[in-house]
DNA sequence: CTTTGGATCGTCT
DNA sequence: GACGATCCAAAGG
């Protein structure tokens, strides 16, 4: 009994991107003919949080992030890499949710056309820019709307419920709020950015040095 | 397995 | 000018 996919409703979006967040852990990203489940999300919660774009008010940028429920906020950063984003809250107010890991379920060969030949398939789309590098997803995609699928982009539900315990860690590759673990994941998938095992650490740029903590002998788990 | 450094440019101070 | 909600290849254990 094959549930026949569902669009959700703009209501589904509503609500503190804290508690958005683990809802939207197994619902289906349809983009063209490509279809990929969501593994991974952190949340981001606007003016109260420093990691945000959102935390020094509306810019260019990030305008898409203060407008209504249930839209892709799609960023460009590292001058190469684009990152997307769910909107969550009420408009005016900047609260969102990003992806930062699906497993593909359909399109596997136009994935990997546009992530490399080479590329095994768990890496084609474990992280928020080889996500958006796979689907094809980039600033001239920033604003749609995930409801209406206006651009041909849509969020569903094809039966299969989020985690009862989903995995949570604190979120990855920040400075700043590194003390709220807002990083939620389906336990056991193979196509998570980080082992489960992983720390995440506070991002650490290449110039700043970790003094004196070097290397412990790490866990020496067998990850398979 | 882990750590390190480079790539590269829009955005904000 | 400095800094990223990152990724990749290379090198070391």
């Amino acid at each position: 009994m094959t549930a026949a996919p569902r669009t959700l409703p703009r209501s589904f979006f509503v609500g503190d991107a804290r508690d958005v967040a683990p809802l939207l852990l197994n619902k289906v990203l349809v983009r063209g003919r490509a279809r990929a489940r969501i593994v991974e999300v952190e949340a981001y919660a606007g003016e109260v949080d420093p990691a945000s774009h959102a935390y020094r008010g509306p810019t260019a940028r990030n305008a898409t992030m203060f407008g209504r429920p249930g839209l892709l906020y799609v960023y460009f950063t590292y001058g190469m890499h684009h990152c997307a984003n769910v909107t969550c809250a009420p408009e005016g107010h900047a609260s969102a949710v990003l992806l930062r890991a699906v497993e593909p379920l359909a399109g596997w060969s136009t994935m990997r056309q546009r992530r490399g030949d080479h590329v095994a398939d768990r890496d084609l789309t474990n992280g928020p820019a080889k996500l958006c590098e796979a689907l094809a997803i980039d600033r001239g995609l920033d604003g749609a709307d995930l409801v209406t699928a206006d651009r041909g982009v849509r969020l569903t539900d094809d039966g299969t419920a989020p985690p009862a315990t989903p995995g949570r860690t604190a979120r990855i590759g920040i400075s700043t709020g590194t003390e709220h673990e807002w990083r939620w994941f389906v336990p056991g998938s193979r196509f998570l950015s980080r082992s489960e095992a992983h720390v995440p650490r506070p991002a650490d740029r290449t110039r700043a040095r970790t003094s004196g903590t070097s290397g412990t002998s790490g866990a020496s788990g067998a990850s398979r």
